[in-house]
RNA sequence: GGUCCCAUCGUCUAGCCUGGCCUAGGACGGAGCCCUCUCAAGGCUUAAACACGGGUUCGAAUCCCGUUGGGACCA
């Protein structure tokens, strides 16, 4: 067995959208499985819509993910020569001819064709020119088998069969010398060694064309597996209308990156009924037999979901690093760079199992930054009342008596305090949530009184009494 | 229009290849209950699907044929 090689192989018209990723995702996986190579190729053959943006972009969001490439990135637009080589190479062996139909005979007989009902292909008529020494606006179109069957073993559709006689004779190369996508993916395909070639199940019915192409190229011929697409959720083809589709957007949402592969990989691919999974897992379990035919419905809620589950299980110093740069985004600079690492760290702790994304988290742990702390109005209005006053001054007196923190200590002490008033907990619990941390909801008061330290602990409760001695009174 | 692909809960799916273990399992989301200092998380319970019609067979979600419905490509 010769090595596997594959490629991703996406135009540059764009951000890289999540489709894309999940294509170079089966691929990856595969690759890494096999220990084979993973190629990245960017397909800008067609220059009016490429642009260098969408190759960085493409670039990045390659490298958020974790799918690293072995070979590459190539770009079509430097491999132009081969194109033009090996097309005429074609017509040198007698596996392409030059055809002079212009554009408006071949839209013409197109429209006419399908007004008798016919199917819309090229009638072949240049076929038996023989033209030799092309003038003017000329093609090369490859000449198709017109007997027989082409089958395909696809890894994932099983057998599919075409017959030869509804495949044209495809333009290779055009008239302004540019190749047609069929052609250069094949010779690319060919000269790069793909041994599978594994994309979206858009290209089904181009395969058909291309079998032909590699055998007149006399290169071997690759195996292929035709991915099924992803939908929206009223089960169109997903893009823009159905919100969020470039990978980095979800970077930007506070969704981690393994978060993303697990559920990419989980739309169309399972292995029993196994939702988690490391990368290492991924790479091991893999299997073509269990990628789905159909198409699949992206569904966020799920990715949400998702994504909650990494944030808890995932060491929280590697969560904490994520964090970093939202919270600089946040405003929170200098107050990310005046604390250790392995604070920020035991912050996402405190609130790991609240936050389902990095930008909730970031709204979650803001209380914990700085002095002071802001009140939202209603809670502050709602439980930071004159009543509650005293018992929060009965509460910080005894707080105060302490030289040390000491977590158990003080959560003896505050239900001591609770029994002895006869209230419940919660009527004091609430008022000193709001004092520390502004909010009527928060993590655990006593881990968040850890995570403040004695200090700030008490100057938070000093504030908040004076703030309900002022409430309304 | 032609060719090709696809079809299990609202969604992702297990089961299908190698019929019986399927009274169709899991997950997300929904509903309810429990836990509880708030918010979560967690635990438990629950509603919810084999597109339809024919065959083959003692027996079909599973195999075959057709219908319907989606989709892709061809410009």
């Amino acid at each position: 067995m010769s090595q596997v090689r594959v490629r991703f192989a996406p135009s540059p018209t764009g951000f890289l959208h999540i489709g894309g990723v999940r294509t170079a995702l089966f691929n990856w996986l595969f690759a890494r499985q096999q220990q084979g190579v993973f190629i990245l190729r960017i397909e800008d053959t067609d220059q009016s819509r490429s642009t260098d943006e969408s190759i960085q972009a493409i670039i990045t969001g390659m490298k958020w993910v974790g799918l690293d490439w072995d070979e590459g990135p190539f770009r079509q637009t430097e491999r132009m020569d081969l194109y033009r080589n090996y097309a005429l190479k074609l017509l040198e062996t007698g596996h392409a001819y030059w055809c002079v139909c212009k554009a408006e005979e071949l839209e013409a007989r197109r429209k006419e064709a399908e007004a008798k009902g016919l199917s819309p292909r090229y009638d072949g008529r240049c076929r038996q020119l023989r033209i030799t020494h092309p003038s003017g606006d000329v093609a090369l179109r490859f000449k198709a088998p017109q007997e027989g069957q082409t089958v395909i073993d696809d890894l994932i559709k099983g057998t599919v069969l075409f017959d030869n006689a509804v495949v044209d004779d495809l333009i290779i190369l055009r008239s302004n010398g540019y190749p047609t996508y069929n052609f250069s993916v094949v010779v690319d395909d060919a000269l790069m060694g793909i041994t599978h070639v594994v994309r979206g199940d858009d290209h089904l019915t181009n395969t058909p064309r291309q079998i032909p192409i590699f055998e007149a190229l006399g290169f071997a011929v690759p195996r292929f597996g035709h991915l099924p697409m992803i939908l929206g959720a009223d089960k169109t083809r997903l893009s823009k209308r159905h919100g969020a589709t470039s990978i980095m957007a979800y970077k930007d949402m506070g969704y981690l990156p393994d978060a993303m592969v697990n559920y990419l990989v989980r739309l169309g691919w399972s292995h029993g009924d196994q939702e988690l999974f490391s990368r290492q897992e991924l790479i091991e379990k893999f299997s073509w037999n269990h990628v789905q035919k159909s198409a699949a419905v992206f569904n966020p809620d799920k990715l949400l979901w998702m994504n909650a589950e990494y944030i808890k299980t995932s060491p929280s110093r590697q969560v904490a690093q994520a964090l970093v740069p939202l919270l600089e985004q946040a405003g929170l600079r200098k107050d990310v760079e005046a604390v250790s690492e392995e604070w920020l760290a035991q912050s996402v702790v405190l609130v790991k199992e609240r936050a389902k994304t990095l930008v909730e988290m970031v709204d979650w742990v803001k209380p914990y930054f700085g002095q002071e702390v802001q009140f939202e109005a209603e809670a502050a209005k709602k439980f930071l009342t004159p009543m509650v006053a005293p018992v929060l001054h009965k509460l910080l007196t005894r707080f105060e008596a302490f030289p040390g923190f000491s977590k158990p200590i003080w959560e003896e002490t505050f239900k001591k305090l609770v029994e002895e008033e006869g209230i419940k907990m919660g009527a004091l619990a609430q008022p000193v949530r709001v004092a520390l941390t502004g909010r009527a909801a928060s993590p655990g008061l006593f881990e968040v009184m850890e995570v403040l330290g004695r200090e700030r602990t008490l100057h938070r409760l000093r504030v908040g009494i004076a703030r309900a001695n002022a409430g309304q009174a």
